[in-house]
DNA sequence: GTCTATAGTACGATAGAC
DNA sequence: GTCTATCGTACTATAGAC
């Protein structure tokens, strides 16, 4: 049981790394298994619905893993715009690719789902959805963040919105770049916006 | 010549479309020709490079159209602020997609490069500096409105970087939640972020 | 110059041996 | 349960008729 979650798992890893850089369209099913070293039968066992469940639990998989990144970095400070601030400059380690590239993506990171996001708005509501949802669910961890701190309910949630496309634009302009500086702009101008 | 130029353009317009709504890898050959009811030697004689040269306008395209898009709706108005919040706020008629999708997408509107961005980064150098120079130029167009209503030149770069990362953001988030909420909020801060 | 037919490859999915 | 062989279809690209 243990053992077939972690065939399981090798091909949902490879999978939701390879949707992440490569996308939903471009990743072919046999990259994923030569990737994680799985025959095909397995895949149709284990997902038999095929690439868009894949697809669909790579999204939550990284929806509950990048959860649990936020809610970690904005604990470890108490006043909520340091530690808003602070929890967007960790993410350059993880966003920016150097030139030496996929290297930093493909050591298991979970970082983004923009890419099938974009991909699925007008060819797929069910994994559109999934996109919708987790990004709310990022959205949430500022805005009860902000709540905590003191920040009314509706300004904290409209605080929130604007974090989260701050923080997603960037992650889409250090990644087209290739440089950091679109991530550290936006976390330097944080406490402007959140300050009386 | 002109006849020549009006196929070449129907095939690139359909092209230009598809590639925003679906993606590069989501859009094949046969769907553009189809679109733009032209036979498959026509678009390899317009395009000898193929499915990459189609893209590669595509982006110019959109990148010129777009820019002069941004400048003339900040030429109407004198205040820099004012003229970016609303400028803003005029994007959302055109990337809000109500329940009934696609139809204000379709009608040759050129809005958006972030998915043929993000499909690029790990796969595709050429068509991935295409779309960080669109970005680039878009950018300037904020920061050079700023330098121009009396902002320091260094600080006016600086805040058209975050300008250009908060609209990519809210656009992702508008598309992906069908929702006009996140740009509308993006607008609504920006004068906060503008004044001293 | 314009278009059709088709090559060659890769895709997602499935059937069925073991 | 596990894996392989293969199906049918779509893809990009090209060859060559007119």
């Amino acid at each position: 049981m243990e053992k077939n979650n972690n065939k399981k798992e090798n091909i949902l890893n490879s999978a939701t790394t390879l949707f992440q850089m490569k996308g939903y369209h471009a990743t072919g099913l046999n990259e994923i298994l030569k990737e994680s070293n799985a025959p095909k039968g397995s895949l149709y066992y284990y997902f038999p619905e095929g690439k868009e469940q894949l697809a669909l639990e790579s999204i939550t998989l990284t929806r509950d893993y990048v959860e649990k990144l936020i809610k970690n970095r904005l604990d470890k400070t108490d006043d909520p715009i340091k530690a808003i601030q602070n929890s967007i400059i960790e993410m350059v380690d993880e966003t920016y690719i150097k030139s030496n590239s996929i290297i930093s993506f493909k050591s298991n990171k979970k970082i983004s789902i923009n890419l099938i996001a974009l991909e699925t708005v007008f060819t797929n509501e069910k994994l559109r959805e999934a996109c919708k949802e987790t990004f709310n669910i990022w959205e949430k961890c500022y805005t009860q963040k902000l709540i905590d701190g003191g920040f009314e309910s509706k300004k904290a949630k409209y605080l929130g919105s604007i974090i989260e496309s701050m923080i997603e634009g960037a992650i889409l302009m250090s990644l087209t770049k290739k440089d950091d500086q679109p991530l550290l702009d936006i976390a330097s101008i944080i406490p402007k916006i959140l300050n009386d």
